[in-house]
DNA sequence: AGCTATTCATAACC
DNA sequence: TGGTTATGAATAGCT
């Protein structure tokens, strides 16, 4: 489609024929992924070559499609009348009702097909997801506030816990400074930390940390608010 | 791909997703038969819309490559046998699953159940029924801006007739002070009102009424804001 | 595999 | 839904 049209007939030329084939499926699978996320389809592309290589592209589960696919032909198309004879016939078309009628409402709650609706039934809709869209967000917020209120928990152990290191280390140092390093002292270092002079050495002078600021600092490192 | 470069995501005004929608799948089409007869490759195309309309594609018979598919080494193993995936039981199993499915989506729509979903969850949750609340609100308060134009309408054509009315009651008057009644006047008040004399005569002391007081007190008739 | 000259596909607009 | 147009994409023919 450049230099010069092309017709669209079998390339006879095999190098030829191998190197369109190539350039199109790469460009085939491009734009059936962007059909599949720009409209939000489900696509399914299987591709053989002439020499038997398979290429598959699935914009969901490959399998998921083919029975969705299998189901529909065999629904509208193939065996109508095998149908009809069966008994859970019933069954079945009650079963799609039932999801032909919750697709519908999805549809309605995410803002499609609207255009048939009445003013009450538009009003109803939209109450109703107010109500829901209000429970989500306190659940939300709940798990929200759980979750601060684990991690200042947290927060507030691991500080206490760094609060009486620190405080060992300072005896320990005042002990040294005293020119006495006893048995005690070193087995009371090897089981704790192991070589960190430079935090020992500044941990007298440095105040605590506040509680709050190393629940701040963990929520910001787990990227919450 | 034109006037202007889109970021392929999925388009969230629904017309124009359908519009798209229509002509991408006529490109992806003519592209997977170029493809097949240009280089002799066994193509498969199936793509359901986002309303589950199904489209198809085969280079050959859709059957013949679905059961090369699923026979093929690397999928051997993952498919049972494309027999099998049409059989009614399966087809039952298919949509009872998607039942409950939906009918689970439909329960967290409703703010139930919503203890298992993490934190993530929700927020996606949430912001599906932000999007379908906003167009559900956005479509009924069109719809009540439609209805207001149209009583507004109708209630200015209304206030119209009434004053020609009016008018013709206020010169019949006239003519009967001046203590002519002919057979004319005679036929005109039977063509139109019948009896109602309080407000003929006071229909010339009286302002006519505006157009939009009209209208609004039909609005308020109807219960409407 | 890479490079254009072209044709093709299509987003935005009616 | 279908048609038009300006423009971004795809790609045929080469190297």
């Amino acid at each position: 489609m450049t230099r010069k049209k092309i017709k669209i007939k079998k390339i006879d030329n095999i190098a030829a024929r191998q190197v369109t084939f190539s350039k199109r499926r790469k460009g085939l699978f491009k734009k059936a992924e962007e059909l599949a996320v720009l409209c939000d389809a489900d696509v399914a592309l299987i591709v053989f070559s002439s020499t038997g290589k398979l290429f598959e592209f699935a914009s969901s589960s490959m399998k998921h499609i083919l029975q969705k696919y299998v189901s529909h032909s065999s629904n509208i198309k193939k065996y109508p009348p095998l149908q009809f004879l069966q008994q859970e016939n019933s069954l079945q078309v009650r079963l799609s009702k039932e999801i032909s009628d919750k697709t519908r409402e999805l549809r309605w709650i995410r803002g499609d097909d609207l255009e048939g609706l009445s003013l009450e039934e538009l009003e109803e809709l939209e109450q109703k997801l107010e109500v829901g869209l209000n429970r989500v967000s306190e659940t939300k917020d709940e798990q929200i506030r759980n979750e601060i209120a684990t991690l200042q928990y947290k927060g507030a152990e691991l500080m206490e816990e760094n609060n009486r290191l620190k405080q060992r280390v300072a005896e320990m140092n005042n002990d040294r400074n005293g020119s006495i390093v006893g048995d005690m002292d070193r087995m009371i270092l090897e089981e704790g930390q192991t070589s960190d002079q430079s935090i020992t050495n500044n941990s007298t002078t440095q105040p605590p940390l506040q509680a709050a600021d190393c629940s701040d600092t963990l929520l910001l490192k787990l990227g919450l608010p």
